[in-house]
RNA sequence: GCCGGGGUAGCUCAGUGGUAGAGCGCGGCCCUGAAAAGGCCGGCGUGGACAGUCCGAUUCUGUCCCCCGGCA
């Protein structure tokens, strides 16, 4: 039997995969499914760059706005509401392709989640004041009493991990290193004909000129008033991470001039966007497309090319 | 023109009589339930120019050039 089709558009932020998505979906016969942590939000339009309706009108997008931003998100939820898309979307005779920036949801559908257990916010909370109180060095020196594999990858002062580490080992008593090395439950990548383009800039300061461009327009479509607007709520956990919040919240606030929160903007968006390119660099499967200019048509080719 | 302050990494600046550092930028990397997050690594730069003192000057002295503030 012939494997059905699943395509990944990935690529740093300002790269055009939103255009390039609808008309690639539109070729063949396509349906496209967000790959992006912030774009799941509802009401976050000009902060996470949302497709426009025109967009959205022409090509059936999935999983985009469907959560509010007071509302907290994984990746293992993603990867769940993902897996269920894909079969919805190949049992109507259409092909999935997934578009959006974000690595680790990419991942999470291609080769699955070790099973881990959902955050424990109390325990996390005691853990992180443990740190604050006696340094992060500290746990991770007890970290690497119970788990000395994870100590070993995970920096002390990178605390985020050296908490989950501690967390994981906490309220399941194996280790997040046995559980990782066990198998990794439903990737995707074997079962389905997969294909992952990431499209990138061949010139690194072309790259950076669209993201400060883009970040001067956020502010003239109205990205002040959204933030306003999203203040009004207690923001999750996981939605006031979106680049944007924390600089704009600073102009608002009259810590910074509106010339400074652009500039603090950019630079947080360039940093991104150099990540971005980190990730998606590790993964051998992914077949880079190099773009030099807007031109849709030939990115399109290019893509075209590799599916 | 005079008085004062200053010219050190792409930028802002620190420091020292024994050939220099910190933040930011920038580059590279790591990454599994917060991932647009979080973390790690990377600094030879004609120390404005020339001359002098000294074993030795970026650091002291002199001259010149440039910048900033004040007075004219």
């Amino acid at each position: 039997m012939k494997k059905a089709k699943v395509i990944f558009l990935v690529g740093p932020t300002g790269a055009g995969k939103t255009a390039v998505s609808v008309k690639l979906a539109k070729k063949i016969k396509g349906e496209i499914i967000c790959c992006d942590s912030m774009q799941i939000y509802k009401g976050m339009d000009i902060l996470t760059a949302q497709p426009s309706k025109k967009e959205k009108a022409a090509i059936r997008h999935h999983l985009f706005c469907i959560r509010k931003p007071s509302e907290p998100f994984s990746v293992a939820e993603y990867r769940k509401l993902a897996l269920k898309k894909i079969d919805v979307i190949h049992r109507n005779g259409r092909v999935p392709v997934f578009t959006g920036g974000t690595g680790l949801y990419a991942q999470a559908v291609l080769d699955g989640l070790f099973s881990s257990p959902v955050e424990d916010l109390v325990l996390r909370k005691k853990l992180y004041a443990y740190a604050k109180k006696y340094g992060s060095r500290r746990l991770h020196e007890r970290l690497k009493k119970i788990d000395p594999a994870a100590s070993r990858k995970i920096h002390p002062n990178d605390i985020r991990r050296v908490v989950r580490a501690f967390e994981v080992y906490k309220t399941t008593g194996s280790t997040i290193s046995d559980l990782k090395s066990a198998a990794t439950s439903g990737g995707v990548r074997a079962k389905y004909k997969c294909r992952i383009v990431c499209l990138f800039y061949k010139n690194r300061q072309a790259q950076y000129k669209k993201i400060n461009d883009r970040v001067e327009e956020m502010f003239e479509s109205g990205l002040v008033d959204e933030v306003k607007r999203l203040l009004k709520v207690k923001l999750s956990k996981t939605a006031s991470c979106a680049l944007g919040i924390k600089q704009v919240k600073g102009l608002i606030n009259g810590v910074y001039s509106l010339h400074d929160t652009k500039e603090l903007l950019k630079r947080d968006t360039r940093r991104y966007a150099k990540r971005q390119i980190s990730w998606f660099k590790r993964d051998k499967a992914i077949k880079p497309v190099a773009i030099d200019s807007q031109n849709i048509k030939k990115i399109l080719d290019s893509v075209l090319a590799l599916i």
